[in-house]
DNA sequence: GGTCCTTTGAAGAAC
DNA sequence: GTTCTTCAAAGGACC
């Protein structure tokens, strides 16, 4: 599907100051689209980069026709913003792990509706050690870094507007929804029924996948009135998939016992560490108690986004206030990385660097799958593999690639 | 064909 | 400084 450049990737930007790590994602995540000699975002091999949307084929969401749909001949604006192309947002460290391991979620559970396979991926990104999403969280902070020395001029606010609006309405009503009666299905929302969030990896086996095929009625607890059950590893023991109105959700038995995640003895949200760096730096850091893992009832949609572990780790400046606002507050982790990412500047306060080091010892994480559980590798994907293995210095395995038979 | 759903994280806007 | 909103990926469902 898509091919490597023979000799590998090179580094396709002298002018950009980078180590090796950097040159390999550049040549991958980020191939010479900028540079004149390849425009509208293509590859040397002609592959459109995956953070490039061609005009062409989109269209403005007021209503305004991609340059593309213009017959008539464009005026100099016009001109100048057809060969502007649409740069995507670099993917997140969730998102590159969506990416990886969505492919083997979809083969143990034979689905296919992604919005299911979000929660349950949701839920394994929750249940991954520290070390498991420092790796991640390495990734996507190189993939900003290279973003923002490719496209220095760009900001997340271009793309506003480029997609229609939400209807915000909808996620209330489904977080209001989560609030009712206790044992009921929660979106975005995990809780028992004393109201305490539960973080997801406290729920202990892989069990059944419980696939609600019935349309929830729209009231405060689900109505799991048919059940089908799934085997499924990536979907824990009281996890239910209910279609209200298509929306999956998860339910956690309130009865269920806590029980330490199989990755991490803490390996929830909750103790997360506030960076991948500072996860590394210190391993052995206090395990959050229950009472600190307790979220806040909350009516908002994105109780569990912001952990209050990260913002205690990744501000150690602040003041003590801090910790009693961050185990309320919900956007700590966002507000307080005002220095771009947490990680980086953890990395400098504490090694003086933003080198990562403790990441070379670390096992591949695009080569720790089975083959047959990838994804189609993506150019990214695929150059990724390189730059994790220049960066980390681990052996080169051949490329693996699911359409490779 | 366009939008929604669903997840987390990053970044910007709004207050 | 805090909170809210948008957008990244993905593909089936829905209008």
């Amino acid at each position: 599907m898509y091919s490597i450049p023979p000799g590998g990737f090179r580094h396709p930007y002298p002018a950009l100051a980078m180590n090796a790590s950097m040159s390999s994602l550049v040549s991958s995540r980020f191939p010479p689209h900028v540079v004149p000699h390849h425009p509208h975002g293509l590859h040397q091999t002609g592959i459109p980069h995956p953070a490039i949307v061609s005009p062409a084929i989109k269209q403005e969401p007021n209503g305004e026709l991609s340059p593309a749909a213009h017959t008539k001949s464009p005026g100099p604006a016009k001109k100048e913003e057809e060969k502007k192309p649409h740069i995507k947002k670099p993917l997140n460290a969730f998102m590159l792990y969506m990416k990886e391991m969505r492919a083997k979620v979809v083969a143990e559970c034979t689905l296919k509706e992604s919005a299911a396979i979000n929660q349950i991926l949701g839920r394994r990104w929750h249940s991954l050690s520290r070390e498991e999403q420092a790796k991640y969280y390495e990734l996507a902070r190189k993939e900003r870094q290279l973003h923002s020395q490719l496209y220095p001029g760009w900001s997340a606010r271009d793309n506003y507007g480029k997609r229609k609006k939400r209807k915000r309405e909808n996620k209330a009503d489904s977080a209001a929804e989560g609030e009712g009666g206790g044992g009921g299905c929660f979106v975005r929302s995990f809780r028992n029924q004393a109201g305490t969030e539960q973080p997801p990896s406290l729920h202990p086996s892989p069990a059944h996948a419980i696939i609600n095929t019935t349309r929830i009625p729209s009231r405060p607890s689900c109505d799991c009135s048919v059940t089908i059950s799934v085997p499924c590893p990536s979907i824990k023991q009281g996890e239910h998939y209910s279609a209200r109105n298509k929306k999956p959700c998860v339910q956690y038995l309130p009865q269920e016992k806590m029980i330490d995640s199989p990755a991490s003895s803490h390996g929830s949200m909750l103790d997360s560490p506030a960076t991948p760096s500072a996860a590394l730096a210190s391993p052995a850091a206090p395990a959050p108690t229950h009472s600190e893992q307790a979220q806040p009832l909350s009516l908002t949609t994105k109780p569990e986004r912001h952990h209050p572990h990260f913002s205690l780790i990744s501000k150690p400046s602040s003041s003590s206030s801090s910790s009693s606002s961050a185990s309320t507050s919900s956007s700590s982790s966002s507000s307080s990385s005002s220095s771009s990412h947490p990680s980086i500047s953890l990395a400098i306060s504490s090694s003086g660097s933003q080198s990562t080091p403790p990441l070379l010892s670390r096992p591949n994480p695009f080569t720790s799958l089975h083959p047959s559980l990838l994804s189609p590798p993506s150019p990214f994907h695929q150059a990724a593999l390189h730059s994790h293995h220049a960066l980390f210095q681990t052996q080169p395995l051949s490329l693996v690639t699911k359409s490779a038979d």
